[in-house]
DNA sequence: TTGTGTTTTACGACCTCC
DNA sequence: GGAGGTCGTAAAACACAA
């Protein structure tokens, strides 16, 4: 350990048993009326300590890193309780050699991560949720479009019917098919039977009230 | 070793609540 | 008006690739 390294380690350790002393020699605007906005700049430490008489190399204005342990005490005291009552603070500084106000300090610093830490937490759940809501937006496009299809298909094969049933209807006329042939029951239509078989096409020649095309589709399907 | 990005400690300004 | 909160930022400490 050369000089520098001593005088680190032995301000470390005076600082961690006297905080109040650390905390007293960094600069100070305590009591410093506040009637300043814009935001002021901090000074550099180490040139808040030259002007201040110190020449910066004896070491005292560096930050010091909290302990592990007294990081794990803060922590299991953040876990139980994220605000920080004076009391406790009180108590948490006492207990762990700090100054009241560096515990307010980690408080406060905690709080923020933790902060940050649930807004990274909600954005991502977030994007999780749109991802499968864009699926299932994608997945009902394509059903819309299959049933499009069918539809099209449908409407296609009841076009096609129509124009068959109203072929049929003006070549042969219904009054002489019946009074000529009223007995005949020769397939007559392609692929549908006329006849009294009960399939209720026979309604189509021999009912009074005759309906065309489409309509007569619309009833039988 | 050094340049660079990240984390941690600390503070100033401002806000809210009692 | 004071205590304690958030927010934004400085700067030390640290990690790590080149």
């Amino acid at each position: 350990m050369n000089n520098q390294n001593v005088n680190d380690h032995n301000l470390l350790i005076i600082s961690q048993m006297y905080p109040s002393v650390y905390t007293s020699s960094v600069p100070q605007q305590a009591g410093e009326s506040k009637p300043v906005r814009p935001r002021r700049r901090r000074k550099s430490k180490s040139v808040a300590a030259t002007e201040g008489g110190g020449d910066g190399s004896n070491g005292w204005f560096r930050k010091r890193k909290l302990s592990d342990e007294q990081v794990r005490f803060l922590e299991m005291s953040f876990g139980d309780e994220h605000k920080l009552e004076s009391e406790r603070k009180d108590r948490l500084a006492s207990e762990l050699g700090l100054d009241p106000r560096q515990v307010a300090v980690w408080f406060q610093n905690r709080r923020a991560r933790w902060k940050n830490k649930s807004l990274e937490d909600e954005y991502t759940k977030l994007k999780n949720a749109h991802e499968n809501v864009v699926v299932e937006k994608c997945r009902l496009d394509s059903e819309v479009l299959h049933l499009k299809e069918q539809l099209h298909d449908a409407e296609r094969e009841i076009q096609r019917l129509a124009q068959r049933v109203e072929g049929v209807s003006s070549n042969s006329p219904i009054s002489s098919c019946v009074s000529i042939e009223a007995n005949q029951t020769t397939p007559f239509f392609g692929d549908y039977e006329i006849g009294d078989d009960g399939d209720g096409y026979e309604n189509l020649l021999y009912s009074p009230d005759y309906i065309d095309g489409l309509e007569w589709m619309s009833q039988f399907m």
